[in-house]
DNA sequence: CGTTAACCGAGACGGTACGTCTGGTCTTGAA
DNA sequence: TTCAAGACCAGACGTACCGTCTCGGTTAACG
């Protein structure tokens, strides 16, 4: 099942154990009578919110111009989601999501390595890196937007995943959401401000990561 | 030298021992005849930005909405000022820099703990620090701003300035910009993703700090 | 036979006497089979277009207020009246054909000064005459409207009548369409072109039209 | 002298006698500063209206239609003009003052026989009148178009001269106005109804006049 | 001590995105 | 087949800001 489901001005990700909740979700939402939705009108205008964010960057990803390049209505789109922000990480949440998953590897240390490693790709050199950044960007000034990104904590819930399978939740000295922080926060600054993703090294980041929790043991 | 040139012209800092600079300045720009720059009108742009900001929130800091402000015309503001980028960069820089000095306390642990609750207090809670967000955030999709903000590193400086008193540069394993991001880092994204700044502990943040350079510096 | 069609399908005025034929168009219309036409729409939709004309103005006077106001979908407008313009005539055609009927006088002045009181009363002060002078303007730049008014001489019908009653078709010395002009005329455009209807004095432009006929005849 | 003169959101007539306020008016108006108004945005824009009128009708008249055929911003439309109706207006009320001021005749009935020959001309088959006819439409249902028409009471003003011209004020038994209003009223109504133009005969509408008064004299 | 060139305010200009509105059409499921 | 509901495309509405461009008027160093 690789369908997803929607609510209005909401973004419901893709979930496998959804499916019995979707058939209730339209039922519920179409309640009778009214033309249903348009399925393709949606991922048209998904579509070209990723095609002009990567062809024309991130200015020319305007209300107007998304419609346009979908050959759609504006109208349409303003019915489903209210900002462009909303679109943008309708468009690239799933993306960001695989992107953000990494397979386990036996040692704690290749793991969180791994998992760095993704980060940097992601934030420095993917287009849905591109969209989370200037989201993250727009949430600065924008408290629509912020709440937007709260809603569905991208980087923490992907680092949050790989610290419990490295380190066990019951090992941790400290809470789940800080160590999320000191993982991902070096990296999360130096590329967004502006520094060259090259010069870091993901298997010392991640070293610097377990000397600190060993640290806060050790206390 | 402690000034440095990132507008058109010049971003002067109120600093008493650059009058000099400014005559030389002043009269190498001004070329022959010609009326000389208001800095009645500087000062008034500059103001009103910071006014806005803080009034109207970023989404009313607009080149016309400046102008207007400030009691001054528009083409006064793009003659000196290409972006409302540099202007809200020049309008806050000052504030930014002092806010994030701290003065040198006698325990390492005591400094670096210092040094996070300014950073903390600037990036969260001070009007020059939302400053700063917003331009971080437009610097994610605007390589102009991206390049401003890159000129003079904020943040890095003045983690530089106390890593160096604290630890000294020749005990560093590791280059002194990647200790910054070490240092800022856990900070940074835990503020610029939304979370609750109530919730970080400035002193724990710099214990590990000093643990991540000792363990380095065992291996 | 009463009846008249300018609609689509048909119009059918509420005479008790109609209701056969109503029943026999029902069934020439409806074909075999299939949910026969709602007359309970049809009402809702013509009484919607009198009250938002009189509660809201012209202005709200639209298809899809029309279908919101009368509780009934946009398309059921769109399938029995092509314009606003057929709803609105439709809605107003009954009443302006009731205030301008006046029951006969003794006297030809008085009954054609009591006629010109009921068109100044009508084109002035009522809500059908409103929806009357708007259709009229629409007509001048929209030729189906005008179509549709010239389809139902509702001024010229009851000015003919009045003036065969009081001074009868023989003794007309000019055709019956150029005297309804003359009794007509000058009110008509008193009112339009926005002039006070207080100013106008039935009784003395019904002399004029007199005399005209009478210098006429003495030619 | 051909230059008009204006005000923001007004329209002024052409008159000989007001040069002398002209330029007293620039001098107000431009009132110290500000690039002056573009006469020649002035005129794409009144000539655009022209020309989509004659050659795409009514509808066509689009605020962003004007804009686009006058190659002007849509801005600049409505910097000048509130309503498509004032410039409708102002583009077409120099045209039509000058078709309906007829050169005087010897004879007082050759006088009003040209002027309604004039008017009939004007309102059934000149553009101008097209327009007017346009305007008055909806004059019927749009407040502000009806205060524009009747602040320059084009039909009123050409025939009052004309009346005056053919009959003298002091021989008239009723008012000027009312007078305009017999004259010109079957006419208006023959026309504004949608019947032919064809079947009227200026002559003897003007015969009809004239006994009108005459009777009106001799009560 | 007048020139003169760059400054300043005001504000009109062409562009273009904004978010809303209506016009018509189409597509559902129920009656 | 009609109905209510409501999504669809198309495109005009009026507003806002963008960055540029005239204007008339000011001002201080230069000559």
């Amino acid at each position: 099942m690789v369908e997803e489901t929607w609510t209005r001005y909401t973004v419901s990700m893709y979930c496998e154990d959804m499916e019995m909740d979707m058939h209730m979700d339209k039922d519920r939402e179409h309640g009778r009578g009214g033309r249903p939705r348009s399925e393709q009108a949606r991922t048209a205008i998904l579509h070209a919110v990723d095609d002009l964010l990567l062809e024309m960057g991130y200015a020319a990803v305007t209300m107007k111009g998304i419609a346009q390049r979908a050959g759609v209505s504006r109208q349409t789109v303003y019915r489903w989601w209210s900002h462009k922000a909303e679109i943008l990480f309708e468009a690239s949440v799933i993306d960001a999501q695989q992107e953000l998953a990494v397979s386990p590897a036996a040692d704690p240390l290749d793991d969180l390595t791994a998992y760095l490693e993704a980060l940097i790709r992601f934030l420095a050199h993917s287009p849905a890196g591109a969209a989370y950044r200037a989201l993250v960007g727009e949430a600065q000034h924008d408290a629509a937007v912020a709440k937007l990104l709260s809603s569905k904590d991208l980087l923490g819930d992907s680092a949050r995943v790989v610290i419990e399978r490295a380190i066990g939740e019951g090992n941790l000295p400290i809470p789940l959401d800080q160590a999320t922080a000191l993982l991902i926060g070096p990296t999360f600054f130096w590329i967004l401000s502006g520094r060259n993703a090259d010069h870091l090294v993901p298997r010392e980041l991640a070293k610097d990561f377990i000397h600190d929790l060993q640290a806060r043991l050790s206390h």
